[in-house]
DNA sequence: CCCGATTTTGACAACCATTTTCATTTACGC
DNA sequence: GCGTAAATGAAAATGGTTGTCAAAATCGGG
């Protein structure tokens, strides 16, 4: 199951910080003179999600955007909403409360969403000076 | 700032057990005879959820979804995935951790998005049944 | 009650990310 | 070289959401 296109695809998200649209991948490769069509970049991305390569999370808006993720184990994102770069952290209490609060009301098959979002160090130092 | 249409569209969600749809909420409207227009319950809906009055997320698909919520406090959301049946819960562990990360990161203006899905006892029930 | 000003409404068009369609191209085995 | 199956991508379709703008409801004097 080798796919060109779709390595392509992975290797920009391994390039960028933080997370990245299908449009905006597009966009870049496109810039960067390879010769892809919009809709390969999305079924190359959602190869990769499903391969579990590749986190996705939606925007406030609505928008689906991917990041190569360092680790195949559980985690989450602490994102900064200013330059979206993106730290990946542990949260076993979260994990724990989670399951506790689906226990206690009797829910089962758990699963949980979690997302953090601040301002980093630098976007922080940026807004006092500017 | 007081509103007929506003109030009837808070209404329909108060009766809901779930989240609803716009498009939803919108349908079950004109379906009991109410004169309203589709972008009408959109501006509605948004302005419930400015005044805090309704909490809203987004499906795995996209959609936003609106639910009446009890109390104006922060709180999270445990979602059967089967029926849409919503329990509130607090965290204060959850607060706390999300805002250490943060802090430990050095990030700053700390917010974050928490959802616990699972499958409620009656559907739970049903599953093992049907 | 009447009139003009302001706000609210809603039918319809515009948006835009994403998906589908489908004809063409590419990859691979023989 | 040939045929078949998979991959590709341009263009059209989809669908939730938002913008437009004229008509309708509401309000405040006079």
């Amino acid at each position: 199951m080798s796919n060109r296109r779709r390595d392509a695809v992975h290797e920009v998200l391994r390039q960028s910080e933080g997370f990245r649209s299908a449009q905006d991948v597009y966009a870049e490769m496109r810039a960067e003179g390879a010769k892809i069509g919009l809709t390969t970049v999305y079924r190359a991305l959602q190869a990769l999600v499903d391969n579990g390569q590749v986190d996705v999370l939606r925007t406030g808006e609505g928008e689906s955007v991917y990041r190569a993720c360092a680790s195949g184990d559980h985690h989450h994102h602490l994102v900064c909403r200013r330059c979206g770069r993106t730290v990946e952290v542990a949260g076993p209490a979260v994990e724990r409360w989670a399951e506790a609060v689906g226990t206690e009301h009797g829910f089962t098959e758990i699963t949980h969403t979690v997302e953090v979002f601040g301002t980093c160090p630098s976007c922080s130092a940026n807004v006092k000076a500017g």
